[in-house]
DNA sequence: GGTACTTTTTACATCGTTGGAACAACGTTG
DNA sequence: CAACGTTGTTCCAACGATGTAAAAAGTACC
């Protein structure tokens, strides 16, 4: 049924490893020879072995990304970046979710064997410093977006303080006053990085910080974000802006707002955080912090393809990819 | 550094073969044996090298999912259910994007070796039947969605004529007499089921079909659906409810209407299809066909599993999955 | 103690490929 | 024409695992 190279080279009447070599583009093949393998090879339809290629090269052609869930927007759009940079440098990706769960995360990392992949993207949500084995099964392990933890490991993201403080500053920018946040989650890595970007801000407003303002979201999905709103507007001084820590919380929010009856952005502003595709045809359309998701998932796999092709005593890397803020209606108006 | 059967063979003081056999849990080996192997596995934290064994036992433990683009929220959500499905089984899911391009499909379904992976979910989009292969690389391909032509191969969806004339008979049972279509694409074996229930539904409601009420839509994006719509309602009668042949036209067409100063549903309103999770979320929320999509991911990682495990025999099965009409606010009003 | 049987272990070949060394063929050179 | 370097080819071992068959060890019975 299937062949190999071996069928090959007795329809061509020459030896397997003379085939191996012409498939290779090995140079030193007598032209007449190397005519009658490529006939051979086209007549038969030869394709290599992948896993017995690998198993002598010591390869899998395989790259891992663990992501929480696919369904996520913000996750289908990067993993859909990331298959894309490694198909150009010929890799095959294998995806992992992880439901953003702890147990599930490691359990995913040990799992990571050499054997099954050269090297693995890893965007961690619930992971802890003592989560990391010394050594990660052996191969390269880059990981996207925010650490929890001090780690010597390859990290790839854009500066979320930084990020989250450009938000922030927008809504002050527009005289908002009460600028409240949804998102805070002390299991998250992401989240204390947003919230201290978030104080930042403030601060440098001359507004003052108040517990009473910022909404826990233990998933940061539209209808907890959609929640956390009416909690807020439903307080004696509601905010009159908010600063959700992520597209879908911000997206839930928006609709909350028109569900009490009350405008975007007239009575309460709202900026968001991705730029998931969806955020600019809401209604309103939401201002929200745009990373730059193809730098991400290129300098992502870059990273790790130099890892795996040799360099593996240059220190961990901490490459910081740009991100934009994208004003849209929810902050502008119309 | 890599720890192999034979590492802790040696370790254990026996041959590699009782070794493997602990592994698999072969029945007969002695209990002082297998309490030292074991004992040895744990000590160098063997991990089994996947491609070596697939390469004895002809497996790879790999499925391959090709998909337009992950991006697209319908097929992140598939993917991950798809993944989730598969891994139950104990397989890893590769995923392949093709921008919904013929070249790209065409491509990625001629590489998919036998080595690489044991099977495909294949997602084709503008795939034509003299594209298949007679025997598509020697592994068992299921079909998802819908199939332009008729081609002899395992295929799982649901019934997208009656979907169409479902969602499009909801619109005439509210009273809406010009009743608009967006999606048109003669490329696309999904848009002319959904064009055939669209114009079944409007005969069924005593409704004569227009072209002029047709609009093309090249890819089924929100700012094509934004277009579109704004075209439709530019003419001088215009459609006081439209069927979108998906969620993201829906979408821009939503926006479409608001930017014109409309109302949905009271002016026209809108339906949608595939229920993707932001459609509740939009403002006002979509009414939209709900198709069963993890019924879909399990039927079809299902499907494949069975044409590996050996029914090479029985003749291509249809698989139909159920779904229902998720009836919101762009119908239904708040 | 020998035979027959079962349980347990081992040696060996094998999956499809490639690296390395050995070997063969060739034209050049002294 | 012998010695030599270059080019082209083949043979063999190896990657890490498992299936097969045969060997070894153990048990039961006469």
């Amino acid at each position: 049924m299937t062949v190999t190279l071996k069928d090959v080279a007795t329809l061509a009447g020459v030896s397997v490893k003379t085939v191996s070599n012409v498939v290779n583009g090995y140079a030193f093949v007598k032209p007449e020879n190397r005519r009658r393998v490529e006939e051979a090879l086209a007549v038969t339809g030869y394709r290599p072995n992948v896993g017995a290629r690998n198993l002598r090269r010591g390869r899998t052609g395989f790259l891992a990304l663990m992501v929480p869930e696919l369904s996520i927007p913000y996750f289908g759009e990067l993993a859909g970046l990331v298959i894309t940079a490694a198909q150009k440098r010929g890799w095959s990706v294998l995806i992992e979710q992880t439901q953003g769960t702890r147990s599930r995360e490691r359990e995913t990392l040990s799992s990571l064997g050499p054997h099954l992949v050269d090297g693995a993207l890893v965007h961690p949500e619930a992971l802890e410093a003592a989560d990391f084995p010394a050594d990660p099964g052996g191969i390269p392990l880059v990981m996207l977006g925010e650490h929890a933890v001090d780690v010597p490991i390859d990290h790839v993201a854009i500066d979320n303080v930084l990020a989250a403080r450009t938000a922030v500053s927008h809504l002050a920018s527009l005289g908002r006053r009460r600028i409240a946040a949804i998102g805070r989650n002390p299991e998250r890595g992401t989240s204390s990085q947003r919230l201290a970007g978030y104080r930042a801000a403030l601060a440098e407003a001359g507004l003052s910080y108040s517990d009473a303002l910022v909404a826990p979201a233990e998933k940061w999905h539209r209808s907890v974000g959609s929640a956390a709103m009416k909690s807020l507007l439903a307080s004696d001084s509601p905010p009159d802006a908010v600063f959700c820590f992520n597209d879908l919380l911000a997206v839930g929010a928006l609709r909350a707002v028109a569900e009490l009856g009350l405008r975007v952005p007239e009575d309460v502003a709202i900026v968001g955080f991705d730029n998931n595709e969806e955020s600019a045809f809401s209604l309103p359309s939401l201002t929200t912090i745009a990373p730059d998701k193809t730098a991400l998932a290129e300098a992502a796999v870059d990273l790790v393809h130099r890892r795996i092709t040799g360099d593996t005593t240059s220190p961990p890397q901490d490459i910081q990819t740009p991100f934009g803020l994208e004003i849209r209606e929810s902050t502008r108006g119309r």
